[in-house]
This record gives C-alpha cells, structure tokens and sequence, in this order.
DNA sequence: ATTTGTGCAAAGAGTTTGCAACCAT
DNA sequence: ATGGTTGCAAACTCTTTGCACAAAT
C-alpha cells in the first residue's frame, strides 16, 4: 500500500503535482476501497471518519488534478453526482443498484463489435463509451421485491 | 402532429394528468426536434423563440411528470444536466459529440448478449441500461483536428 | 526560495419546493 | 366546482473560484 502510493507519488511528480497530504488521504482511500467508485462528499466522510478534516474544494480541485493526471477516472452515473474511480489496467464496466447505488464490477465489453459498426457505417469517430447496467443487487431484491416487481412491469429494458 | 398530441392527451388523461397549454408546447417540441434529446434550458430558450414564456421551475416539473408518466425518457449524459427525449416504439442508443454535444442514434444494442452473461454469472437483476459513445461528429473533425490528435492520442479506447 | 496546494468564504449552475393564484376537466 | 397546475421567489445541492496563508519540492 505504501509501495503504491509511492509510485503514484513519482508518477505525479513527473507532471509537478505535488505529493500533499490530502492527495494521499485521497489515494489511499481509493485503494482500500473494494467499492470503489466514490463522490467528493463520500470521501469527505470516509476521512472524517478517521479524523481527517479536509475541505471539499480541496477534495473536487484533487479529483479534477488526479483525474487530468490519468490517476483517477471520472464516470457519471444517472444521478448527476461526480463519481471517481482509480484508473486500472483493465477495461471494465459496472453494474449498479437502483436502490442502494452500490456497484458491481463486470468485464464483459461491448465497444469492439460496435466500433466497427460505427467506423463503417457512420461518420462519426469514436473515442471513448459507456456502458452501465441499472438494476437491483442480491441485497436490496430481498429487501424490496414488490417495488422492484413494480419497476420490472413498469419499464423492462427500456 | 396535432393528431399525435391528441393521442399524447388521451394517453394522459388516463393517468388524471392534464393536457394544458405548457406541456403541449413541451411535447409539440419534442416531436418537431430532429435532435430529439433536450435540457430544460434548451426548451425554455426555444420556447421563448417562439414567443412562448415558460417558468424554468414548470419545465422542470412537467419534464418529471412526463417522464413518470412514460411519454419522456431521461437520459443522463457525463455532463450532469437533465436530458429527456421522447420515448419511441424502438429501442436506441446515442452517439455524442464532445465538441457540440450533438446526438446521433445508432440501433446496435450489446444488451441482450451481456444480459445472459449478468443474469447467469451474478446476483445482479437488471432493468435498465446505458451504452452511449463519445466522440467526434463529422463537423467538429473538421473544426478541431489538432486537439483531436491529441485527445486520441491520450485517451485512446479507455 | 519557488511553486504548488490548502482552507475559508462566497459565488455559480442546475434543480427543487412552498404557496397563492389559475386553469382544465 | 375542484383538483391538478402554474409562476414567482426562495431554498437546496453539488461544484467552482478568489484569495491569503501554508506546505512540498
């Protein structure tokens, strides 16, 4: 974990972003986190949780700095908040639960077979994509099934 | 056109939803819209071209009742502002412009393979998806080739 | 020593809400 | 007539910005 943040550290020093304090904070909750796809104010919790203070324009102006450096990754959800995720090596998209907003990893991408279709047929040039499944996880289909039976009648695969 | 907003009217009116002045204007928008996928700035400022005033507050409200009611659909795109578009018998995806955020649709949709691979390889229920591509439109390729170069070159499929 | 980053306070954008007046049914 | 709807004003949430002070290199 320290191993981590100290590459993290040399690969932002190559860009003059300094190595603060609460860029660290930052850091290290991303990479304990198993959730890991996290809002400015979620983090500000999760710190204060471990008593750290910090202010939440430091923690957009950091995701924003982080994010330009290639460390962090942007994605917007349907609910209009910035979530960050640390950038991997590997390619992934998510499943995420309408209920709790908790969200599941899965590997499955469709780009390759659609790009094509896209070069080919379209003018269009495609750089990057999203692709999210909505839906309900183990836990809350337990907790809701009528509502959830509602929703299924109401809007399948729409 | 006239006839379509009757239809909407009835189909309304079913839900003890009226069909008053504004959301006509809202709807009769909606089907003249060739790029059919709207904020509710866009609706104020085009009606307001037509000489329509509109409160920002009765957009918002009527654009959430219209959804609710299954006539719109709401469409988040990575920029955190509210799009709807009219929901349509067939099922689409969007191509979007990181320059002008102009819109194009594409039919191709990855669901029903990945669908298989959520609903037998995890917990996860799924009822909603989203795949959008971002990119470049054919216009602003022109425009803005160096920036592209360099867009492409750092963020290439990631 | 220099340059970059922080906290605080205030402002901004987009969206939501309470309420009295209004309009569609 | 009456219950849903509107416009206005104000509030709210998330995010951004200016600035003096502080910390990292």
């Amino acid at each position: 974990m320290e191993k981590q943040l100290n590459l993290l550290k040399k690969e932002l020093q190559q860009k003059s972003i300094k190595m603060t304090r609460q860029r660290k904070e930052i850091l290290r909750l991303f990479l304990t986190q198993t959730h890991h796809l996290l809002t400015a104010s979620e983090i500000q919790q999760a710190l204060r949780q471990q008593d750290h203070q910090m202010d939440l324009s430091t923690i957009y102006r950091n995701l924003e700095t982080l994010a330009s450096a290639g460390v962090l990754r942007h994605i917007a959800l349907n609910d209009h908040i910035a979530r960050y995720e640390l950038v991997t090596a590997h390619h992934h998209h998510h499943l995420i639960c309408l209920e709790c907003n908790k969200t599941e990893l899965i590997d499955l991408c469709p780009f390759q077979e659609i790009n094509q279709y896209v070069t080919t047929q379209t003018d269009f040039l495609p750089t990057e994509h999203r692709f999210e499944i909505y839906g309900y996880c183990k836990d809350c289909q337990k907790i809701n099934n009528q509502t959830i039976d509602d929703i299924f009648q109401g809007r399948k695969h729409s």
